[in-house]
DNA sequence: GAAAAAGAAAATGTT
DNA sequence: TTTCTTTTTC
């Protein structure tokens, strides 16, 4: 697509003088001046810039490190920042480095640069994140670090198999010894930069004693496999960069001036990879907030942002503090809250618009009522009344701690038809069908690709078990080849038996005949990687990757299997299949396609119309809403008790911060609340409200009683179960021997009040008599059906969706059941 | 080898 | 509660 991937056409223009700075378009010139009028003059990305953005904006040369808190205009800032590279300096695009954290954020800057008043006429071809920008590093070099250019790039899935193995070929319990806690561990380690051979001596007794050697052999395994995981990318770039000279000065020559958003996040992995980018020109500027640092947990080092001046001597700093997003009430909550951090660099933030409304706080009953009041609000917003003009759901974001937080109003919004969309949820391409169907299109384009193959040989059934992969296996490392090539010749010579035979067979000839048509197509040979595949008119013989996509799935009878499943979940596998099929649309190639996909997970399918947002709060980082809503403030759950546990009063820092994060997302109206009770692992939990709460500044929060909570303040609402007298405070023992309380010892769902029928029916096996011929019932994995015949304690149940089948009663619940809304 | 039954574990977050 | 994994049975 750009040229900027010839290094030979880099080299010659670098011999050249800089070219002359670009004109700047006379409809920017029109909008000029304001703030600083001198400056602003001419300079169109000055405008509407305060003093010290202007600052950071001129301080072009040299290091520079702006600590911007949050909603002071930091993306602003750094696009003016290379709009005068750009327009002021005559710096061509492709000579700026500019890294970001994640792809939303490089997306949305590439957005925002190509309209006024930027307007830059190149695209910003290095700018991205950290991955993918080593990535297009890795690929040109891979060879330094014994691989192929064309490595593959494993997905979690493919790692935890990969370790898992290794894990029980040295004949350790991998019950003990996870091997998520292992992938853990060495991703860690990546993250600090340590390469087998660096990892220091006290980690040796890490997992068993074995985890530095687990290191050393995953990565061999790595590199015989051609494939990197996500921390190989920076470690890899890390390492070629410090062995060899020559091709770190290539790009420190490269990349004339490096742009850094998120500092704070950075690891040692990447601060290594940025530090030794930037010696030499030292032209670095690094954006970040101290006080938003919330990634701890993957190795992000706050030091990373207060070490800077030491680590580039003669540093500028300059502090944003002006705030441009939310009120007085909002921001001054935020602070009050993070002072209770001890490490900070320290930023006073302060805003000149009007005071709104004070941050509201509201207890309640348990997370159903929680989502239930939150949606009701979001209505009356959406509404609006005679104090409030009607908002848009758009506006509105609901920001949770943990993921599993988000059920719960999914589950309510759905209920009230409220329209909802979730962020960064459960992703689309690590769904097991979608792997799957990757799978294929991977062999399709590489048949070295020995994961792929594991994965998909068996899928579906062709009769290949256990014992059969397992010669494959043993036949292919015989002969030193791929497992592809190894069942090939296992074929030959008739080493496999029975009807899995002739299904490997057709197997085997079908990727032979993919792979003969990817190579037709415009997936070109091996290089296509670096050389930019032209789009070109398909020769009259070959398929476009989107119909070859489509054959793979057919040919191989994926897409039959789930045709003729006939569990309730394989229409959606079905459904998104297709989907997958359409985001195929969108790349020259399958090549392209699978290189976007293992760099970025996300799905990008957000389809338009008004909507509630629900989230993390991590990915709310970077974004902002007119209302957010922040539910779970509770002990244990915000602040997480993991967090606690493992990183102390570390962590309470980190989940500080992510308060704060959470409460500057807020324009206009932040409502917190938190639950008394709460279904952990389908238990009942009594909760307490989080430490947080007690430290957001009091003049700035409002208490909300719900209507409907008896008692109202949150103490009583913690302890009170059903108490109305609030004034009494209820002593231990009046707690042990409260109904609530032995309701949750035997952990059934806490009431409110006392006698409130419950109708809806279970039955367990004891209870057979409760059944009858020809009832309808619900089994968890076949879903409804009726019963046909009953047999001791068997049912023969005919399954709407599964067909007969033979269930033990314990398995089967009334169907009513199932539908019935509880009082 | 596949389906059914039983049992274990799980859920901070992201590239 | 839900999901994944292992064991048992056909």
């Amino acid at each position: 697509m750009n040229s900027d991937d010839d290094f030979e056409a880099f080299e010659a223009a670098a011999a050249q003088s800089a070219p002359a700075p670009a004109a700047v378009p006379l409809s920017q010139r029109a909008m000029a001046s304001r703030p600083r009028q001198t400056l602003g003059e001419g300079q169109p990305w000055l405008t509407g810039l305060n003093a010290a953005q202007c600052d950071a904006v001129e301080a072009l040369e040299g290091p520079l490190l702006v600590l911007a808190g949050a909603g002071t205009g930091k993306t602003r800032t750094l696009m003016a920042r290379i709009a005068a590279l750009h327009f002021k300096l005559g710096v061509p695009t492709k000579n700026i480095l500019a890294v970001t954290f994640t792809n939303k954020a490089a997306k949305e800057m590439k957005t925002r640069l190509a309209v006024n008043p930027f307007g830059l006429e190149a695209p910003m071809s290095w700018m991205g994140t950290f991955h993918s920008l080593s990535v297009k590093i890795l690929r040109r070099h891979a060879e330094l670090v014994g691989l192929k250019s064309n490595f593959t790039i494993l997905d979690t899935d493919d790692q935890l198999r990969l370790l898992k193995q290794q894990i029980q070929a040295t004949g350790i319990d991998d019950k003990r010894w996870p091997p998520r806690m292992l992938a853990g561990l060495i991703d860690q380690w990546k993250n600090r930069a340590w390469t087998p051979d660096k990892v220091p001596a006290s980690e040796a007794a890490a997992f068993n004693n074995r985890g530095t050697e687990f290191y050393a052999q995953y990565q061999e395994r790595l590199r015989s496999l051609n494939a990197c995981d996500f921390g190989d990318l920076l470690l890899h770039c890390v390492t070629i960069f410090r062995a060899n000279p020559d091709v770190l000065a290539q790009y420190q020559r490269w990349f004339r001036y490096i742009l850094v958003d998120e500092y704070q996040d950075t690891n040692v992995a990447q601060y290594l990879w940025l530090r030794l980018l930037a010696q030499g020109h030292q032209n670095i500027c690094c954006v970040g907030d101290d006080d938003q640092s919330i990634y701890g947990w993957r190795g992000a080092e706050v030091g990373n942002i207060l070490k800077f001046e030491k680590d580039f001597p003669g540093a500028k700093v300059i502090r944003l503090e002006q705030n441009y997003r939310s009120t007085p009430h909002i921001l001054a909550a935020a602070s009050g809250l993070i002072r209770g951090n001890a490490e900070r660099l320290g930023k006073t933030l302060w805003t000149d618009v009007p005071d709104g409304e004070k941050v509201r706080l509201i207890g309640h009953w348990d997370g159903e009522e929680e989502a239930r009041w939150i949606g009701e609000e979001v209505e009356s917003l959406q509404r609006g009344n005679a104090r409030r003009d009607p908002m848009g759901l758009d506006s509105m974001a609901i920001l949770v701690r943990a993921s599993h937080q988000m059920r719960a109003f999914e589950d309510r919004f759905l209920t009230i038809g409220l329209p909802y969309r979730v962020i960064g949820g459960p992703r689309f391409y690590e769904r097991l069908e979608i792997r799957d169907a990757m799978g294929y299109f991977r062999l399709a384009v590489s048949p070295d690709d020995d994961l792929a193959f594991e994965r998909v040989v068996n899928t579906p059934k062709r009769g290949l078990g256990d014992k059969a992969v397992q010669n494959i296996q043993l036949e292919a490392r015989r002969l030193g080849v791929n497992l592809l090539e190894g069942a090939r010749s296992l074929l030959a010579r008739g080493g496999i038996t029975g009807k899995g035979a002739g299904q490997l067979r057709l197997f085997v000839e079908n990727i032979d005949r993919w792979h003969k048509t990817v190579l037709a197509g415009p997936d070109a040979p091996a290089d296509a990687v670096i050389e930019p595949v032209l789009p070109e008119t398909p020769a009259a013989n070959d398929l476009s990757h989107v119909r070859l996509a489509e054959l793979i799935l057919e040919e191989s009878g994926y897409i039959s299997m789930w045709q003729n499943d006939r569990t309730p979940e394989a229409e959606g596998r079905l459904e998104n299949l297709k989907e997958l099929i359409k985001a195929l649309e969108q790349f020259d190639s399958l090549q392209g396609f699978l290189e976007h996909v293992s760099l970025v997970m996300e799905n990008d399918s957000d389809e338009a119309g008004e909507k509630v947002s629900i989230m993390t709060l991590h990915a709310a980082k970077g974004l902002e809403f007119p209302v957010v809503f922040l539910p779970g403030w509770e002990e244990g759950l915000f602040p997480s008790q993991r967090s606690i546990d493992e990183a102390g009063l570390k962590g309470i820092e980190e989940e500080r911060r992510l308060a704060y994060v959470g409460i500057t997302r807020a324009e206009e109206l932040c409502i917190i609340s938190f639950a008394s009770n709460r279904r952990v692992y389908g238990r009942w939990q009594s909760q307490m409200p989080g430490r947080f709460i007690d430290e957001l500044p009091a003049e700035h929060v409002k208490e909300v009683t719900p209507p409907g909570l008896m008692g109202g303040g949150y103490g009583a609402a913690a302890m009170g179960y059903g108490r109305s007298d609030v004034e009494e405070r209820a002593t231990r023992a009046d707690v042990y021997n409260s109904p609530g309380w032995q309701r949750l010892q035997n952990n059934q769902a806490p009431r409110r009040s006392q006698a409130q029928p419950r109708r809806s029916i279970t039955i367990d096996a004891e209870a057979l008599s409760a059944f009858t011929l020809g009832e309808r019932v619900f089994n968890q994995k076949f879903g409804y059906g009726t019963i046909l015949a009953m047999e001791g304690d068997t049912f023969e149940v005919d399954f709407e969706k599964a067909g007969v089948k033979h269930v033990k009663a314990g398995f089967v619940t009334a169907a009513a059941a199932q539908d019935e809304v509880p009082f």
